[in-house]
DNA sequence: CGACCATTTGATATGGATCAAGCGATGTGG
DNA sequence: CCACATCGCTTGATCCATATCAAATGGTCG
């Protein structure tokens, strides 16, 4: 499945790719992944990796989007995470993935050997640390989703779509690559919800929605006073 | 505030600690912090520290209960972790907490200068492994943490009692520390939602209460049925 | 004993889920 | 190129789980 994950001798390009955006994941670690890794493409919906599957390898989203996941019992699917371009995913403390990773859009994915990194890492303190950092930037991050979870429907969505807007850092408008269910599964309600809200918030001038993923927030304050 | 963080040169004994419990953080990074650190006192209520302030110390509880909790600027209170004997805490990525602490109990909490084991870590590989890897497992705690905020109510108690009777070790009886406030607000529930779930748990013959803080676990896979 | 605080229980309100239908864009086969 | 099926999204009507408001109970400590 995978081949040539050579480790190179260190001492690695800072923000060497050009889509790496700066103060976003454009850190050295990251970047690592995509330096020595292999850049593979996935199509729309394809399985990256499932949850339990032994945790090989790392992932950095060249470009695209990825949702990962998990199903519970009942069958309702959580949203564990959206990765852009330049995300780090699939970085796991055990050797087993507790998520599944699929491809939200067609993509291409820079992957390498877990150990490949590791070994970088027992000579290389700073790498060492880069990845402790990048599980500890991973930590903060689901915290806010645990507050973001405990909010009203208006909150959430209000915070998603700041969130949103602040990662794509392309000022007011926002691409969503995902659909409404991505997006309910991720806020932890209904696509109905999702829908009346993002309409709701369209009547009261908020934002605006010219076509269903391509929103326009017009009015950020009011949005950031509603995200609590 | 706080004093004798001498660091001492290395080979830190494995569960030297008589309350260490065995496969539940009884592991050398967690014992460093007992064994290089100071134990203070804190009274019920006592803030161990804020939200915001600079984490330059790292916290095991060596006996009591602990909260770590967020005010929402419109005045809820969200608990992300109750820290039971032999917890770590207060260990963050950034410079500051990110949460503020608290002793839900009088407690006994080991402390120790955060710059005294990374100076540790520096030099001791397998420390800095430690680390990484309790930043890890806490990563996977606030994972379970947001599965558990989509569940419904009685998901929410019924998984709330497994963990704390699982963490406890205690069999099938469980020693609540912690008020029904804490409670609920630990899981996005009011604390009227948690103690009528309790008390149709009780009926349906699934726990006992004989004390409000004193809960015995009487039919553990019905539980477990509602744990999804 | 009496004040206080935590907890339980009851009555009612409500936000979001569920059930159901309509709508617009996209794509496919005739 | 159009008719039609499909899919994602929106909108409407109703229901229900949990929140909110209110009061009673019980346990603890001075």
């Amino acid at each position: 499945m995978l081949t040539s994950t050579a480790v190179r001798p260190v001492s690695f390009p800072r923000n060497a790719q050009p889509h790496s955006k700066p103060g976003h994941n454009g850190h050295a670690a990251a970047d690592i992944i995509e330096f020595m890794g292999t850049v593979m493409p996935f199509a729309r919906n394809a399985e990256i990796y499932g949850e339990n599957e032994p945790a090989d390898c790392l992932y950095k989203v060249v470009s695209g989007a990825v949702r990962t996941y998990k199903v519970l019992v009942d069958g309702r699917r959580q949203i564990g995470a959206f990765h852009l371009p330049g995300d780090v995913f699939g970085f796991e403390t055990g050797d087993e993935h507790t998520f599944s990773a699929e491809a939200i859009t067609d993509c291409k994915i820079a992957v390498v050997k877990r150990s490949a990194v590791t070994a970088v890492a027992a000579r290389d303190n700073e790498v060492a640390r880069q990845m402790w950092e990048i599980t500890g930037r991973e930590l903060r991050r689901v915290q806010e989703h645990v507050l973001l979870l405990v909010k009203s429907a208006q909150e959430r969505v209000a915070t998603f779509l700041l969130e949103m807007a602040n990662r794509a850092a392309s000022g007011a408008a926002v691409e969503l690559a995902m659909s409404r269910q991505d997006i309910a599964d991720y806020l932890g309600l209904t696509i109905e919800t999702v829908s009346r809200t993002l309409s709701h918030l369209e009547k009261t001038a908020a934002i605006e929605v010219p076509t269903s993923r391509h929103i326009v927030l017009r009015n950020q304050s009011a949005l950031n006073r509603l995200n609590s």
